[in-house]
DNA sequence: TTAAACCCTAAACTACGGTTTATAGCAAGC
DNA sequence: GCTTGCTATAAACCGTAGTTTAGGGTTTAA
Protein backbone atom coordinates (compact mmCIF):
# COMPACT_ATOMS: atom_id res chain seq x y z
CA UNK A 1 0.00 0.00 0.00
CA UNK A 2 0.88 3.65 -0.94
CA UNK A 3 1.38 6.07 1.61
CA UNK A 4 0.39 9.32 2.77
CA UNK A 5 1.48 12.25 3.98
CA UNK A 6 0.89 15.14 6.40
CA UNK A 7 1.47 18.80 6.16
CA UNK A 8 4.31 18.49 8.49
CA UNK A 9 5.97 15.56 6.50
CA UNK A 10 5.65 17.71 3.43
CA UNK A 11 6.75 21.07 5.22
CA UNK A 12 9.97 19.19 6.34
CA UNK A 13 10.83 17.35 3.28
CA UNK A 14 10.36 20.63 1.00
CA UNK A 15 11.80 22.59 3.94
CA UNK A 16 8.57 25.15 4.09
CA UNK A 17 6.96 26.62 6.89
CA UNK A 18 3.49 24.48 7.18
CA UNK A 19 2.18 28.02 6.76
CA UNK A 20 3.98 28.68 3.31
CA UNK A 21 1.91 25.29 2.40
CA UNK A 22 -1.48 26.17 3.70
CA UNK A 23 -0.82 29.67 2.00
CA UNK A 24 -0.14 28.04 -1.18
CA UNK A 25 -3.22 26.09 -1.10
CA UNK A 26 -5.47 29.32 0.05
CA UNK A 27 -4.02 30.89 -3.36
CA UNK A 28 -5.02 27.64 -5.24
CA UNK A 29 -1.52 26.24 -6.20
CA UNK A 30 -2.48 23.04 -4.17
CA UNK A 31 -5.66 21.86 -6.48
CA UNK A 32 -4.70 18.01 -6.14
CA UNK A 33 -4.34 17.53 -2.51
CA UNK A 34 -7.25 15.82 -1.11
CA UNK A 35 -8.45 16.04 2.72
CA UNK A 36 -9.84 13.60 5.21
CA UNK A 37 -12.83 13.43 6.73
CA UNK A 38 -11.45 15.64 9.85
CA UNK A 39 -10.44 18.57 7.11
CA UNK A 40 -7.06 17.79 7.37
CA UNK A 41 -4.49 17.69 4.05
CA UNK A 42 -3.45 14.49 2.81
CA UNK A 43 -0.90 14.23 0.29
CA UNK A 44 0.41 11.70 -2.22
CA UNK A 45 3.63 10.65 -3.46
CA UNK A 46 2.54 12.22 -7.02
CA UNK A 47 1.85 15.51 -5.10
CA UNK A 48 5.66 15.79 -4.36
CA UNK A 49 6.28 15.81 -8.17
CA UNK A 50 3.73 19.17 -8.37
CA UNK A 51 5.07 20.82 -5.19
CA UNK A 52 8.87 20.14 -6.68
CA UNK A 53 7.61 22.07 -9.95
CA UNK A 54 5.99 24.69 -7.62
CA UNK A 55 9.30 25.58 -5.85
CA UNK A 56 11.11 25.08 -8.96
CA UNK A 57 8.75 27.81 -10.71
CA UNK A 58 8.86 29.85 -6.88
CA UNK A 59 12.98 29.59 -6.95
CA UNK A 60 13.30 31.29 -10.24
CA UNK A 61 11.02 34.18 -9.37
CA UNK A 62 7.50 33.34 -11.09
CA UNK A 63 4.77 35.09 -9.16
CA UNK A 64 2.37 33.53 -7.50
CA UNK A 65 -0.85 33.89 -9.48
CA UNK A 66 1.24 32.96 -12.80
CA UNK A 67 2.33 29.57 -10.81
CA UNK A 68 -1.73 29.41 -9.94
CA UNK A 69 -2.44 29.60 -13.98
CA UNK A 70 0.37 26.73 -14.38
CA UNK A 71 -0.88 24.07 -12.00
CA UNK A 72 -4.45 25.06 -13.29
CA UNK A 73 -3.08 23.60 -16.31
CA UNK A 74 -1.86 20.96 -15.55
CA UNK A 75 -4.78 19.92 -14.20
CA UNK A 76 -6.66 20.13 -17.55
CA UNK A 77 -4.68 17.26 -18.97
CA UNK A 78 -2.92 17.08 -22.20
CA UNK A 79 -4.80 19.62 -23.89
CA UNK A 80 -3.01 22.72 -22.45
CA UNK A 81 -0.16 21.77 -23.12
CA UNK A 82 1.13 24.17 -25.79
CA UNK A 83 0.20 26.71 -23.74
CA UNK A 84 2.20 25.51 -20.68
CA UNK A 85 4.58 25.02 -23.28
CA UNK A 86 4.57 28.61 -24.07
CA UNK A 87 4.40 30.25 -20.50
CA UNK A 88 7.63 28.04 -19.12
CA UNK A 89 9.55 29.13 -22.88
CA UNK A 90 8.12 32.72 -21.72
CA UNK A 91 9.48 32.69 -17.81
CA UNK A 92 12.73 30.57 -19.00
CA UNK A 93 13.71 33.80 -21.18
CA UNK A 94 13.18 35.71 -17.72
CA UNK A 95 15.26 33.25 -15.69
CA UNK A 96 18.11 33.53 -18.66
CA UNK A 97 18.06 37.75 -18.28
CA UNK A 98 18.31 36.95 -14.65
CA UNK A 99 20.76 34.81 -14.61
CA UNK A 100 23.42 36.50 -17.08
CA UNK A 101 22.10 39.69 -14.45
CA UNK A 102 23.46 38.18 -11.76
CA UNK A 103 26.63 37.15 -13.65
CA UNK A 104 27.49 40.46 -14.80
CA UNK A 105 26.37 41.35 -11.05
CA UNK A 106 29.12 39.30 -9.60
CA UNK A 107 31.74 39.89 -12.08
CA UNK A 108 31.62 43.45 -10.67
CA UNK A 109 31.34 42.40 -6.74
CA UNK A 110 34.91 40.12 -7.66
CA UNK A 111 36.22 42.93 -9.06
CA UNK A 112 35.80 45.03 -5.92
CA UNK A 113 36.99 42.22 -3.51
CA UNK A 114 40.48 41.96 -5.55
CA UNK A 115 40.62 45.69 -5.28
CA UNK A 116 39.93 45.01 -1.82
CA UNK A 117 41.75 42.16 -1.17
CA UNK A 118 45.33 43.83 -3.03
CA UNK A 119 48.39 45.00 -1.32
CA UNK A 120 47.68 47.99 -2.24
CA UNK A 121 44.22 48.60 -1.25
CA UNK A 122 44.99 51.53 0.36
CA UNK A 123 46.87 53.80 -1.82
CA UNK A 124 44.09 52.47 -5.28
CA UNK A 125 40.66 53.54 -2.42
CA UNK A 126 42.78 56.33 -1.08
CA UNK A 127 43.32 57.61 -4.88
CA UNK A 128 39.74 57.10 -5.26
CA UNK A 129 38.83 59.11 -2.61
CA UNK A 130 40.89 62.12 -3.64
CA UNK A 131 39.22 61.76 -7.20
CA UNK A 132 35.77 62.44 -5.98
CA UNK A 133 36.90 65.07 -3.38
CA UNK A 134 38.62 66.61 -5.59
CA UNK A 135 35.52 67.14 -8.63
CA UNK A 136 33.10 67.54 -5.73
CA UNK A 137 35.47 71.04 -5.31
CA UNK A 138 35.84 71.79 -8.85
CA UNK A 139 31.91 71.47 -9.14
CA UNK A 140 31.39 73.69 -4.96
CA UNK A 141 29.40 70.36 -3.69
CA UNK A 142 29.96 69.53 -0.23
CA UNK A 143 32.87 66.74 0.52
CA UNK A 144 30.84 63.46 0.71
CA UNK A 145 33.57 62.01 3.47
CA UNK A 146 33.18 61.99 6.96
CA UNK B 1 34.47 72.28 -16.59
CA UNK B 2 32.93 69.03 -15.41
CA UNK B 3 28.95 68.41 -15.60
CA UNK B 4 26.45 68.17 -13.09
CA UNK B 5 23.56 65.93 -13.33
CA UNK B 6 20.01 66.35 -12.52
CA UNK B 7 17.88 63.30 -10.62
CA UNK B 8 16.20 62.82 -14.46
CA UNK B 9 19.45 62.60 -15.90
CA UNK B 10 20.58 59.87 -13.19
CA UNK B 11 17.19 58.40 -13.44
CA UNK B 12 17.03 57.71 -17.33
CA UNK B 13 20.82 56.83 -17.43
CA UNK B 14 19.94 53.61 -14.90
CA UNK B 15 16.96 53.42 -15.82
CA UNK B 16 15.18 53.74 -12.76
CA UNK B 17 12.14 55.79 -11.66
CA UNK B 18 12.77 59.05 -10.23
CA UNK B 19 11.00 57.92 -7.07
CA UNK B 20 12.74 55.29 -6.72
CA UNK B 21 16.18 57.10 -6.83
CA UNK B 22 14.28 59.84 -4.10
CA UNK B 23 12.93 56.68 -1.91
CA UNK B 24 17.27 55.48 -2.14
CA UNK B 25 18.21 58.98 -0.81
CA UNK B 26 15.76 58.66 1.90
CA UNK B 27 17.05 55.50 2.58
CA UNK B 28 20.43 56.38 3.39
CA UNK B 29 21.74 55.18 -0.08
CA UNK B 30 23.01 58.54 -1.36
CA UNK B 31 24.94 60.37 1.11
CA UNK B 32 27.18 61.48 -1.36
CA UNK B 33 24.57 63.69 -3.59
CA UNK B 34 24.83 67.02 -2.64
CA UNK B 35 21.72 69.38 -3.12
CA UNK B 36 21.87 73.01 -4.62
CA UNK B 37 20.08 76.27 -2.79
CA UNK B 38 16.65 75.44 -4.04
CA UNK B 39 16.94 72.23 -2.72
CA UNK B 40 17.52 69.89 -5.92
CA UNK B 41 19.75 67.20 -6.07
CA UNK B 42 22.83 68.26 -7.82
CA UNK B 43 24.84 64.54 -9.12
CA UNK B 44 28.24 64.49 -9.92
CA UNK B 45 30.27 61.95 -12.60
CA UNK B 46 31.67 60.25 -9.70
CA UNK B 47 27.99 59.60 -7.97
CA UNK B 48 27.55 57.51 -10.94
CA UNK B 49 29.90 54.75 -10.08
CA UNK B 50 28.49 54.49 -6.74
CA UNK B 51 25.32 54.41 -7.91
CA UNK B 52 26.54 51.80 -10.13
CA UNK B 53 27.32 50.04 -7.43
CA UNK B 54 24.41 50.52 -5.78
CA UNK B 55 22.28 49.01 -8.47
CA UNK B 56 24.75 46.10 -8.88
CA UNK B 57 24.52 44.94 -4.70
CA UNK B 58 20.62 45.43 -5.58
CA UNK B 59 20.57 43.28 -8.86
CA UNK B 60 21.96 40.88 -6.22
CA UNK B 61 19.22 40.90 -4.00
CA UNK B 62 21.51 42.87 -1.02
CA UNK B 63 18.73 44.26 0.98
CA UNK B 64 18.55 48.13 1.40
CA UNK B 65 19.64 48.24 5.01
CA UNK B 66 22.92 46.10 4.12
CA UNK B 67 23.32 48.25 0.93
CA UNK B 68 23.17 51.48 3.53
CA UNK B 69 25.33 50.06 5.52
CA UNK B 70 28.04 49.40 2.94
CA UNK B 71 28.01 52.67 1.50
CA UNK B 72 28.21 54.19 4.87
CA UNK B 73 31.52 51.95 5.16
CA UNK B 74 32.22 53.35 1.82
CA UNK B 75 32.22 57.22 3.03
CA UNK B 76 34.14 56.35 6.09
CA UNK B 77 37.29 56.18 3.90
CA UNK B 78 40.03 53.62 3.55
CA UNK B 79 39.90 52.53 6.96
CA UNK B 80 36.90 50.37 6.66
CA UNK B 81 38.35 48.93 3.55
CA UNK B 82 38.70 45.46 5.92
CA UNK B 83 34.90 45.62 7.15
CA UNK B 84 33.73 46.43 3.25
CA UNK B 85 35.92 43.47 2.10
CA UNK B 86 34.25 40.87 4.70
CA UNK B 87 30.42 42.33 3.52
CA UNK B 88 31.57 41.63 0.38
CA UNK B 89 32.77 38.42 0.27
CA UNK B 90 29.70 37.20 2.55
CA UNK B 91 27.60 38.75 -0.06
CA UNK B 92 29.09 36.67 -2.82
CA UNK B 93 28.43 33.44 -1.49
CA UNK B 94 24.79 34.64 -1.33
CA UNK B 95 25.10 35.63 -4.88
CA UNK B 96 26.92 32.16 -5.65
CA UNK B 97 24.19 30.52 -3.78
CA UNK B 98 21.63 31.99 -5.33
CA UNK B 99 23.13 31.51 -9.14
CA UNK B 100 23.48 27.38 -8.35
CA UNK B 101 19.38 27.37 -7.20
CA UNK B 102 18.52 29.40 -10.87
CA UNK B 103 20.86 26.72 -12.62
CA UNK B 104 19.60 23.71 -11.19
CA UNK B 105 15.71 25.18 -11.79
CA UNK B 106 16.26 26.19 -15.05
CA UNK B 107 17.56 22.55 -15.57
CA UNK B 108 14.32 21.52 -14.52
CA UNK B 109 12.25 24.08 -16.45
CA UNK B 110 14.07 23.31 -19.73
CA UNK B 111 13.32 19.01 -18.98
CA UNK B 112 9.41 20.19 -18.74
CA UNK B 113 10.05 22.35 -22.10
CA UNK B 114 11.85 19.38 -24.12
CA UNK B 115 8.97 16.70 -22.89
CA UNK B 116 6.03 19.45 -23.51
CA UNK B 117 8.09 19.76 -27.13
CA UNK B 118 8.78 16.39 -27.96
CA UNK B 119 6.11 14.69 -30.59
CA UNK B 120 5.23 11.63 -27.77
CA UNK B 121 4.23 14.74 -25.40
CA UNK B 122 0.69 13.93 -25.66
CA UNK B 123 1.84 9.94 -24.57
CA UNK B 124 4.00 11.35 -21.97
CA UNK B 125 1.99 13.58 -20.63
CA UNK B 126 -1.04 11.18 -20.36
CA UNK B 127 0.70 8.47 -19.18
CA UNK B 128 1.78 10.88 -16.01
CA UNK B 129 -2.15 11.11 -15.75
CA UNK B 130 -2.62 7.87 -15.54
CA UNK B 131 -0.27 7.11 -12.78
CA UNK B 132 -1.24 9.81 -10.69
CA UNK B 133 -5.40 8.92 -11.32
CA UNK B 134 -4.21 5.44 -10.55
CA UNK B 135 -2.44 6.30 -7.47
CA UNK B 136 -4.99 8.72 -6.39
CA UNK B 137 -7.49 5.74 -6.71
CA UNK B 138 -5.61 3.21 -4.55
CA UNK B 139 -5.58 5.68 -1.79
CA UNK B 140 -9.47 6.51 -2.06
CA UNK B 141 -8.06 10.20 -2.58
CA UNK B 142 -10.30 12.57 -5.10
CA UNK B 143 -9.05 12.47 -8.62
CA UNK B 144 -7.13 16.00 -8.87
CA UNK B 145 -7.70 16.06 -12.90
CA UNK B 146 -10.98 18.25 -14.30
C1' DT C 1 4.87 86.64 -18.17
C1' DT C 2 3.00 82.65 -18.30
C1' DA C 3 2.87 77.80 -19.43
C1' DA C 4 5.38 73.65 -19.36
C1' DA C 5 8.53 71.00 -17.38
C1' DC C 6 11.13 70.37 -13.74
C1' DC C 7 12.26 69.84 -8.69
C1' DC C 8 11.10 69.25 -3.46
C1' DT C 9 9.01 66.83 0.99
C1' DA C 10 5.89 64.16 3.70
C1' DA C 11 2.75 60.86 4.03
C1' DA C 12 -0.38 57.67 2.36
C1' DC C 13 -0.84 53.82 -0.49
C1' DT C 14 0.33 49.44 -3.00
C1' DA C 15 1.85 44.60 -4.13
C1' DC C 16 3.96 40.64 -2.77
C1' DG C 17 4.72 36.75 -0.08
C1' DG C 18 3.99 35.13 3.49
C1' DT C 19 3.34 34.92 9.22
C1' DT C 20 0.77 35.34 13.29
C1' DT C 21 -3.20 35.14 16.00
C1' DA C 22 -7.39 33.46 17.66
C1' DT C 23 -10.67 30.07 17.62
C1' DA C 24 -11.55 25.26 17.91
C1' DG C 25 -11.67 19.94 16.93
C1' DC C 26 -9.51 15.46 17.40
C1' DA C 27 -6.13 11.81 18.96
C1' DA C 28 -2.38 9.64 21.55
C1' DG C 29 0.19 9.06 25.75
C1' DC C 30 0.45 9.39 30.83
C1' DG D 1 -9.64 12.85 32.00
C1' DC D 2 -5.80 15.92 31.14
C1' DT D 3 -2.01 17.55 28.63
C1' DT D 4 0.45 17.75 24.43
C1' DG D 5 0.45 18.20 19.78
C1' DC D 6 -1.36 17.87 15.56
C1' DT D 7 -4.93 19.73 12.42
C1' DA D 8 -8.49 23.42 10.71
C1' DT D 9 -10.30 28.27 9.27
C1' DA D 10 -10.39 33.27 8.96
C1' DA D 11 -8.60 37.46 9.54
C1' DA D 12 -5.22 40.49 11.10
C1' DC D 13 -0.59 41.56 10.74
C1' DC D 14 4.29 42.13 8.89
C1' DG D 15 8.58 43.57 6.17
C1' DT D 16 10.36 44.89 1.82
C1' DA D 17 10.61 47.85 -1.82
C1' DG D 18 8.92 50.87 -3.75
C1' DT D 19 4.77 54.29 -5.94
C1' DT D 20 1.45 57.78 -5.65
C1' DT D 21 -0.54 61.92 -4.08
C1' DA D 22 -0.88 66.47 -2.24
C1' DG D 23 0.89 70.76 -2.02
C1' DG D 24 4.06 73.26 -3.00
C1' DG D 25 8.72 76.00 -5.23
C1' DT D 26 12.03 76.63 -9.62
C1' DT D 27 13.66 76.92 -14.25
C1' DT D 28 13.23 77.49 -19.06
C1' DA D 29 11.47 78.79 -23.42
C1' DA D 30 8.10 81.23 -26.23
Amino acid sequence: MEKTYSIKEVADYFKLPISTIRYYDKKGLLPFVSKNEAGYRVFSESDFGFIKTICCLKNTGMPIKDIQTYIELCMQGTRTIDQRKEMLQQHKQNVVQKQQLLAESLQEINTKIERYDSKDSQTIISAQIKFVKDEKRDLHLKDPFI
